[in-house]
DNA sequence: GGTAGACCTGGACGC
DNA sequence: GCGTCCAGGTCTACC
């Protein structure tokens, strides 16, 4: 019996677990993901020939990959007419979403795992949220783009912002591909449990994460606290808590200032605020024609989106997000290891 | 409340 | 190959 045990324990360790995720009617998986520049910081990987994203998920058993697909994640050309060039692009919006893992879940896993990739795709939103959205601004009606893709949990995001300060884009990727290899489990991002583990000193050496290496150890012991005296997840997650208070308390985190806030709070699906920085600057030069000191351009971009309100951010983001495209081709097109590392204004001027 | 300078890394550039 | 300069947002000190 013993032996037979274990035959069947070993085959179902090796059978990876399968789900299948009912998203939105509206919900096109190329579009959706590849709709904020985290789509192409480690552990995430969007594959643009197959139309498939993957990443490794931290879940209680242990870390596990996860390849998602929507009707198939088919190779191939396509008659789009959306200029994809590939299959996925004429999936029915709304098709199911198939999740394929490299090895086994329990049933809490999959419960686990259900929530996290919701959160990471913003299924959250659904077509009256987004219709609420393209009322505000009907210039993305047609396209159909209002979700922005984050991560699969509140403090990834918050780190992921944290290492996208004061560094250009390439050096955030470099920090988020180290942090994986070197703390994170199994290739994924580190959790804040064992990030607090983490001597300063190794992020700064091994990580390249500079001056930020106690800041990033300092929130994941505040992450780790949580309720008690730290940083509380659900409180932040919470619709019922208004935004001047997470604004505050966002403030009041090591590292997180003005920019970073305004981030943060738009990857909580809070979209009044703009994380305003030097792109938002070349954005109203560039695109807005607004002259002046970069102080002064920024304080008209932010009026030039106030009559925005409550979609302010999401009105800005695609804006400026067209135009990246315009120059680098659409999103789900990049390489994360070539177009994916020049697409922002800064390198394009420099072209 | 506003401003200046330090904080680090990686890439560009000149020699 | 080496040295120098620059971009990038936050934090602190100072006015």
């Amino acid at each position: 019996m013993a032996g037979e045990f274990e035959f069947f324990w070993r085959m179902w360790s090796f059978m990876g677990s399968r789900l299948s995720i009912t998203p939105p009617g509206d919900y096109v998986l190329w579009r959706d993901v590849c709709s904020y520049g985290y789509f192409l910081l480690w552990p995430n990987f969007w594959d643009p020939r197959g139309g498939t994203f993957s990443r490794v998920m931290n879940l209680t058993g242990g870390p596990a990959r996860v390849t998602i697909s929507q009707g198939g994640g088919t190779r191939g050309g396509g008659k789009s007419g959306r200029g994809s060039g590939h299959a996925f692009g004429d999936v029915r919006p709304g098709t199911a979403l198939a999740c394929v893992f490299d090895r086994a879940l329990t049933a809490g896993e999959k419960k686990e795992v259900r929530g996290q990739i919701a959160r990471m795709l913003r299924l959250d939103e659904d077509e009256a949220h987004v219709a609420a959205f393209h009322k505000v601004d009907p210039r993305w009606k047609k396209s159909g783009r209002a979700r922005l893709f984050r991560s699969p949990s509140f403090f990834e995001d918050v780190l992921k912002t944290v290492t996208s300060c004061n560094v250009t884009w390439p050096g955030t990727l470099s920090m988020n591909r180290r942090l994986c290899e070197v703390v994170g489990e199994g290739g994924g991002f580190p959790s804040a449990r064992v990030l607090a583990r983490q001597r300063a000193s190794l992020l700064r050496a091994r990580c390249r994460v500079g001056y930020r290496d106690a800041r990033i150890v300092e929130l994941a012991k505040l992450f780790v606290a949580g309720k008690k005296g730290g940083v509380d997840s659900e409180w932040f997650e919470d619709p019922a808590t208004s935004d001047g208070a997470i604004h505050r308390a966002l403030i009041e985190l090591p590292g997180i200032g003005p920019y970073a806030a305004a981030n943060i709070m738009q990857l909580l699906g809070r979209y009044s605020r703009l994380p305003l920085d030097t792109e938002s600057v070349r954005h109203g030069r560039a695109v807005l024609g607004f002259k002046g000191s970069s102080a002064q351009v920024m304080k008209r971009v932010h009026a030039h989106f106030a009559p925005f309100g409550g979609q302010a951010f999401r009105s800005y983001w695609f804006e400026m997000w067209v135009h990246y495209e315009k120059k680098a081709g659409a999103a789900h097109t990049w390489e994360r290891d070539t177009t994916g590392r020049v697409f922002t204004a800064a390198n394009m001027n420099k072209k």
